[in-house]
DNA sequence: ATTATACGCAACCCAGAGGTTGCGGATTGG
DNA sequence: CCAATCCGCAACCTCTGGGTTGCGTATAAT
């Protein structure tokens, strides 16, 4: 998983990372202690989460006095929707062509990725 | 990993789940075996792969005759964005909140959430 | 009818993820 | 100084994920 996209949906692939993005989303900062408090899970286990979380780039760490705070890099989500969005592309600009081929019929310009239907 | 947001980053978090997806989005449909042919696995991974994905509902089957051609069904795809932008909205309200706090100034509405800078 | 193609199922392998416990080392507080 | 926190590192465990091989079976082609 060495590429960046890889390793930005691998972190979001676990809830407990995704609750810890949430939880970093509204607070400005928050220790591994803190966040354990709130899970099911021991501090070393959510240390483990931060760290996959800052190898991803989607959080910063900043050692102050005894205690390290983490913060939310929401930066690299951007390029994981890019990634969602471009699919979304190539499907719609696919379907306006197969579309535009059926019939001659005024072809306008699809959405984005739709809901299940 | 039973909650569908889960696997849909699940699903995404594989390069060669997400070069089955692209390649999905622009040819109609596909066999295991002709994709497998573009990827430097064996066919039996790339059914896994397929039925991974079709668990998280990005995909649908459909037998014909002797081959299973697959078919990209993107609608999860537009839940995990939600998931995604949602993050970025507390994001970006709790930076409103902030600046606000700070200083009385016009409070312009922030973007999206924005690229590592 | 026989051969070739495409699939599904099952067993198996191995590395890594997620989690825990058990320390030892800083830092803060009495 | 001594006790209480807070953290990081390391060992360990278990289970799943990605991958392979092997085989049986259904459909198609000759």
């Amino acid at each position: 998983m060495t590429d960046p996209t890889g390793r930005v949906f691998d972190a979001l692939a676990d809830p407990n990372r995704r609750y810890v993005v949430q939880a970093l989303a509204q607070r400005e900062t928050a220790t591994a202690t803190e966040l354990a408090a709130e899970l099911p899970v021991t501090r070393q286990a959510v240390a483990k989460h931060l760290a996959a979380l800052n190898d991803a780039g989607l959080v910063e760490s900043r050692r102050e006095g005894r205690e390290t705070r983490y913060e939310l890099t929401p930066g690299p989500l951007a390029a994981a929707m890019d990634w969602i969005a471009g699919v979304g592309a190539e499907w719609d600009s696919r379907l306006a062509r197969l579309r535009r081929h059926l019939s001659g019929g005024s072809p306008r310009r699809a959405g984005g990725a739709r809901r299940r239907g």
